[in-house]
Parts: structure tokens; C-alpha cells; sequence
DNA sequence: TAAAAAATACGACCGCGGTCGATTTTTTCT
DNA sequence: AGAAAAAATCGACCGCGGTCGTATTTTTTA
């Protein structure tokens, strides 16, 4: 119905993330000012808030827009009869190059997710829990097939594996694991969290 | 031998820093400005980048010089005969009393240190490996006593417990756990560490 | 001890993120 | 169709983080 309007608005939401993705990507989040992307993207700067609260606010929307489709794309993927490992791996080395191509996004979107300054929205909470209801069914099967303890919540599972992926991540940013030698590393952290630090 | 003019650059700094404390903690980090910080510190607003290049370094003196001060602290009160779990559990819990109290600040110094926006500096590695190198004897002792495998590496080991202690500080700012559940949270994960994923 | 040199303190100034009321564009009502 | 209401656009404006040239204080020199 209500036509014109809407189409516009959603085109120029388009806009403004192509834009962020633009600017963000070659000079970096902090280097790229409002009024400039304002200017990429053929509006006023005032227009921008009408569409984002705040700066980083545009970054979360195309971070959580991106997760919603690689969860789309990894659901199709997955292949449960390949080792828990293996599944692992795929998926957390689709987001690891994810990022690796989107630095600042990634890095601006993880102190929002990861530190926040206020605990999390209870929309922002959906977001992190659909990912994570994404990894159950496969943390699941592998308990069925004996990869897994069964008498472990499934929470804690994802939870543990997700602080791995945290770490990995740290890594990357910190420029203590270069980025090729990122896959290994992942790889003989999650052997190591299933194999247990006991003897 | 220069007197005057070192013990006053000392003491301006202090007193930079015993503001900062006093206001990010009142008010929080981004709602406190540096002028509201100089005019606490009864000096001027330019001053303060004579000593801080950045708001942000305010912090990370702040927590440099504090985990400095916890590292010394622990290594006289560890005993290395308790179990390794309960060890870690001193160890960690001493350090997230700590973040409690003073939320601003960890959370600006883990932007920093966990996710940067430019490698670590030399410097900032130091710092870390410092600490990781505090916890390496109490790791190589756990290995002695057959708590821990002896064919994985040390800085293996840290990483995990590392990535363990991290996610539980991101439970507490995503407000996920709240505050008095962090203890059992962080021993169920560290059983869970030591004991493994796999049947 | 006076003057030169060096180090420190300062606040006006700049560009940026974000706000707000005035203006324009679209929709709804008669 | 025209008027009234609603929604969207805009850019001047505000406070803040950070810079920089100038003023002030301390140290060195003679």
C-alpha cells in the first residue's frame, strides 16, 4: 500500500550501509566521519539519524544483517556426518574470513557484543541466541554419536567453544597469530577443549 | 637530583589518575569529560595530553599499573598444594572482584587489549605475557602432579583458561550471568576445561 | 644573580558525533 | 483537487576529544 514512501526508505537504508561498507572498509570506522558518508551516500547528515542512533549503530545493523545470512548459508551447508571438528571448522573459519575481510566492522561490532557498556537489548540477546540455537543441533548429534559428553548442558558446550572462537579472534586483532597460521591455531584449541587438559 | 620538577610531574599524575578513578566511576567513562576531569585534577585541559596521549590511555595506565600490583599480590598468597581448579579460582575471582568494582574501566582497557584497532605494541605485549608467565608455574606444577597433561604446551594451556576467563567477563557485561553466579559459572567452565568435551 | 635555555602548563581553536527545529515531501481526509 | 496532517530531510548548532602556539615556570649557564 503506503508505496513510494517506503521504497525510498528502504533504498536509502541500502545506501547508507553500501556507503559504511565503502568508507569503513578503506579508511577505517574512527577515520571516516558522518558527514562524509552522509555525502557518499547523496543525503544530509541529519538523515543518517533518522536511520542509525548512533555511529556504531551502523555497523551493528550490517554485522547482524551478515550473521543472519551466513546462518541462512551454513544451515544449507552443514553436513552432519563429517566429524564434530571438522563442522567446527568450517563454519568458524567462514566467519573467521568473514571478518578478516571486514576488520572494522568486526572489531567495533565485538566490543558491542562482547564488552558492552550497557548489558545487552533483548533483541541483541535474540541475535546471540539464534546463533547459537543454529550450533545445537550439531553439538547434538555429535553427542549421539559419542563425540560428545551427554551429560553436559548444551549451553556450556557452545558457550566453551564460542570462548575459543573469542580467543582466536583476540589473536588475529592483537597480531599474535597471523592470519594464516589462524586455522591451525583454531583447530589445536578445539581438539584441545575436547580432549580436556586432564591426562 | 632534579627534584621540583620530577616529584610535581609525579604527583600531577596521580592526581590525574586518582580523578579519573573518582569521576569514570561516578559518571562513567564516555559521560565524563576531560575538562570536568582536568578541572577535578585542578590543572588545565591540555595538560592532561601531556601526560596521556589519549582519553583511553588514562585507562590503560590505570589498569597497566593495577594488574602490576595484583600479579605481586597473587604471587605471595599462591599456594602451589591446593588443586589447580581452586588455585585458578582465587587467581580469577581475586581479578573480576576487581573489574566489578571498577566496570568502566575494564571494560575500556578489554576494548583495548582484546580487540584493538592496531596490534598490540611491544610494550602492551609485555604486560600480557607477563601475566601469562605468573601463571606458568602454577601450570607446570599441576603438570607435575598429573592435574594436567604434560604433551600440550604451556601457552596452550594459558590461552584456554584465558579464553575461559574472558567469556565469563563477557557474560557479566552482556548481563547474561549476573554477578554472584560469575563463581559458579567460571568453576563449572574450568571443569569443564580440564575434564573435556568428549565421553 | 641575571639571562638564556629547556621543560611544562595552558586554553582558544578544530573537526567530529549527535541534536533539534525549520522546511520539504508524501499521505490522508473532505 | 485542495487542505490538513504526518513523515522525512536537512544543516546550523552544541559539547567533546584532541592539537598547537603562547605564556609560565624551572633549570642551566656565565
Amino acid at each position: 500500500m503506503s508505496s513510494i514512501r517506503e521504497q525510498h526508505k528502504i533504498r536509502t537504508r541500502r545506501c547508507i550501509l553500501d556507503s559504511a561498507v565503502k568508507l569503513f572498509s578503506r579508511k577505517g570506522f574512527e577515520q571516516t566521519s558522518i558527514e562524509e558518508l552522509a555525502r557518499e551516500a547523496g543525503i544530509g547528515k541529519g538523515t543518517i539519524y533518522s536511520y542509525f542512533q548512533t555511529k556504531r549503530d551502523i555497523v551493528k545493523a550490517f554485522c547482524d544483517d551478515q550473521l543472519e545470512f551466513a546462518r541462512s548459508e551454513l544451515a544449507a551447508k552443514s553436513n552432519p556426518e563429517t566429524p564434530l571438528i571438522d563442522q567446527l571448522m568450517i563454519i568458524f573459519m567462514a566467519d573467521f574470513n568473514y571478518v578478516t575481510e571486514h576488520k572494522e566492522f568486526g572489531r567495533v561490532y565485538l566490543h558491542e557484543k562482547v564488552f558492552p557498556k550497557d548489558p545487552l537489548s533483548e533483541e541483541d540477546f535474540q541475535v546471540q541466541n539464534d546463533y547459537f540455537d543454529m550450533l545445537y543441533p550439531i553439538y547434538r548429534r555429535a553427542q549421539e554419536l559419542g563425540e560428545l559428553r551427554s551429560d553436559l548442558e548444551l549451553l556450556h558446550i557452545s558457550g566453551h567453544i564460542y570462548a575459543i572462537y573469542l580467543l582466536m579472534l583476540s589473536c588475529w586483532y592483537t597480531g599474535m597469530i597471523p592470519t594464516e597460521h589462524i586455522g591451525e591455531g583454531m583447530r589445536t584449541m578445539l581438539t584441545q577443549t575436547i580432549e580436556g587438559l586432564k591426562p
